[in-house]
RNA sequence: GGCUUCGUAGCUCAACUGAAUAGAGCAUCUGACUACGGAUCAGAAGGUUAAAGGUUUGAAUCCUUUCGAGGUCACCA
């Protein structure tokens, strides 16, 4: 079936040559969706093209539309107000469309097809040295939810991990479990392995704050010496020397601590509903890009300064000059970062890589695609840098003062206790079994968190209030959920066995609001490219949100189990059926689960 | 300071590529009901889109300047 925008585009096409004589640039011609207060379905603005019909808007809106009603047999009607065609399409268009997206479960959804692409999607990413927190919150939804609509999309996903396991803060926490601690470990101690770890990081932060300090007074100090000065740095750093020579003891306690980590870190992603086709380990990884390094002197895009460290000078292009190696050869982050994107996009031959990554780093990807253009990599411009902006919460409440992040685990734990005192104060899961309600109140509180950060553009520093995240009014997840268990319940209860079995009579006369419904969900497959091409998961949440608030209107206006007149019976559970598995499927794609019951 | 992102109702967010009277929700006020699930629905009020200029038939959107907030400018990752 073709769209019926395209039809309209095709039909204005025809109808200028006809009528003016002119053969128009397909981009002059808009069709907008109609805007509620008019009527109509489409709209064509005529502005643009009345240089070419030499008229008024009015006439020209009126000639335009009168051949298109006489032409094409999907317009109905048309009218004009000021320079806007407003068209009214069939209702048997919209029910024909109907009949064949209902009950088809790949409806929006497409399969591999020629233009599929091979997408990497790195997200995550953390250090080993602490807990999760809700930046990275922030980032596991938007990659996760970005995965799914690029394979919506039908791209050939993966989900990669790149864990940063090694540097100096690693050696820190390290070292503080070895002095300060008396070999505690998360089976001794009962506490989740990335706390256990991410405490003596704090702990070490402490001791070596009280160092500074003492240096400061008794030496006479300045807080810069001090801090060089420090034994407890000194320490650090020979024990990253000691890490990057292999020593024996060093890297078995490395190798012990990251395994506490990795398992608390599991288990966090788990509860979040996270997972990844391929985790990396900057352990594995930093040495890659030397050759680079090589390969771009050689190239002489890249020099080397006195003490033999190496540079790119990108102040031509309006950045600076940046480092990518140092002098005495040793990798950093940038060496590391074009070492990963030359093997992924060379060797595996990935068509786009998507970096989820906060906005505190928009330089170095700004620099590592500029270095590798200049390096002659044509897929250079296949790196797709997705920054996002901060989180924040109300007041800052949650904040403490030193900066300390809000934990993810508390975060989720916190949600999920909500969810449960508010369903046991209002009584409404009495009768459900207590496996039953624990899944219902996971799911609410997950889907209050998720929905709430994913439904705001990426880009935008964003204010989580965990409150309002968890109420069921308003554009919330909660309320999406009860919506949909609401229709849910009532297909059960309308005791159709085949509930999409009967197509619907393309006679049947059309309410407004029933044909607002179909074209909301006309726009579900638009959405879900949109969406992956913007790889803005904010889009498909608005408009899940949408159709959630159009259904409640059309649920409130109408008797649907009572309906009299059976054709209308069905095609009302017909109509609220489509709409559940299409919320499903949306919020689905957004990792969040949606309740049969609740 | 250089570069960069952002600034929309009291609050949290929308507005696809420039298009009609800038939309929702929360909070506030006013109403509706023995209910196909009341964790409901309807209505009101709330705006000089930070400010000023410019381009355009048309600007929250594009350009310039100013103000304000964040980020970044490490031989950290």
């Amino acid at each position: 079936m073709q769209s019926i925008e395209q039809l309209i585009k095709d039909g204005v096409i025809k109808a200028l040559k006809s009528l003016y004589q002119i053969e128009p640039d397909a981009s002059t011609i808009q069709i907008n969706k109609t805007k509620k207060e008019f009527i109509g379905d489409f709209t064509l603005v005529v502005f643009p093209l009345l240089k070419l019909s030499g008229k008024s808007p009015e006439l020209t809106a009126n000639e335009i539309g009168k051949w298109l009603v006489d032409n094409l047999q999907e317009l109905e009607s048309y009218n004009v107000i000021k320079g806007f065609l407003n068209l009214v399409v069939n209702a048997s268009y919209f029910i024909e469309f109907f009949n064949q997206a209902a009950g088809n479960t790949t409806f929006g959804f497409a399969s591999q097809n020629a233009s599929s692409k091979k997408v990497m999607v790195e997200y995550s990413s953390p250090n080993t040295n602490k807990p999760l927190h809700l930046g990275h919150i922030r980032n596991n939804l938007l990659g996760f939810a970005v995965a799914n609509i690029l394979k919506a999309n039908g791209h050939d996903v993966k989900k990669v991990n790149l864990v940063n396991d090694r540097g100096i803060h690693i050696c820190k926490s390290m070292l503080a479990w070895k002095k300060f601690g008396n070999g505690e470990t998360p089976a001794s101690t009962g506490i989740k392995g990335d706390h256990l770890v991410g405490d003596y990081y704090v702990r070490f932060d402490k001791e070596y704050k009280k160092q500074i300090a003492e240096l400061m007074a008794s030496n006479n100090m300045n807080e810069d010496a001090a801090k060089k000065e420090a034994p407890l740095i000194k320490e650090a750093q020979d024990m990253l020397r000691l890490w990057e020579a292999g020593d024996k003891e060093v890297v078995e306690l490395w190798k012990a601590m990251n395994g506490w980590v990795y398992k608390g870190f599991d288990e966090t992603y788990k509860k979040m509903g996270v997972d990844f086709d391929r985790i990396y380990y900057e352990s594995e990884t930093y040495l890659l890009g030397k050759e680079i390094v090589q390969e771009g002197l050689s190239k002489s895009v890249f020099f080397k300064k006195e003490d033999a460290s190496v540079w790119i000078d990108l102040t031509a292009d309006g950045l600076d000059q940046k480092l990518l190696l140092r002098g005495d050869g040793t990798s950093v982050y940038m060496t590391q970062d074009l070492g990963t994107a030359v093997q992924r996009c060379e060797e595996y031959h990935i068509d786009e890589l998507i970096y989820v990554v906060g906005n505190e780093q928009n330089y170095h990807f700004q620099v590592l695609s500029k270095v590798l253009e200049k390096l002659g990599h044509t897929w250079a411009k296949n790196l797709f840098h997705l920054s996002y902006g901060m989180v924040e919460l109300p007041e800052g409440k949650m904040k403490s003062r030193e900066g300390t992040v809000v934990d993810a685990d508390d975060l989720i734990d916190g949600m999920v206790k909500t969810a449960e005192d508010m369903s046991v104060e209002l009584g409404k899961l009495e009768g459900f079994s207590d496996t039953e309600k624990e899944a219902i109140y996971k799911a609410v509180g997950l889907g209050a968190l998720k929905y709430f950060i994913l439904k705001v553009d990426p880009k935008k520093t964003m204010t989580f209030d965990p409150k309002e995240s968890i109420d069921f009014n308003g554009n919330t997840g909660p309320f999406i959920q009860y919506t949909y268990a609401r229709i849910r319940s009532l297909i059960s209860k309308s005791e159709l066995n085949n509930v999409f079995g009967d197509k619907v009579s393309m006679t049947l006369h059309l309410e407004q609001k029933e044909k607002e419904l179909i074209k909301i969900i006309y726009q579900f497959p638009e959405v879900i490219a949109e969406a992956g091409k913007d790889k803005s998961p904010a889009l498909l949440a608005n408009y899940c949100y949408e159709l959630v608030k159009e259904y409640n209107q059309f649920y409130h206006d109408f008797t649907i189990l009572k309906e009299e007149d059976a054709a209308k019976r069905t095609f009302r559970i017909q109509l609220s059926a489509m709409i559940a598995d299409i919320i499903e499927r949306g919020m689905n794609l957004l990792g969040i689960a949606m309740p049969q019951r609740m």
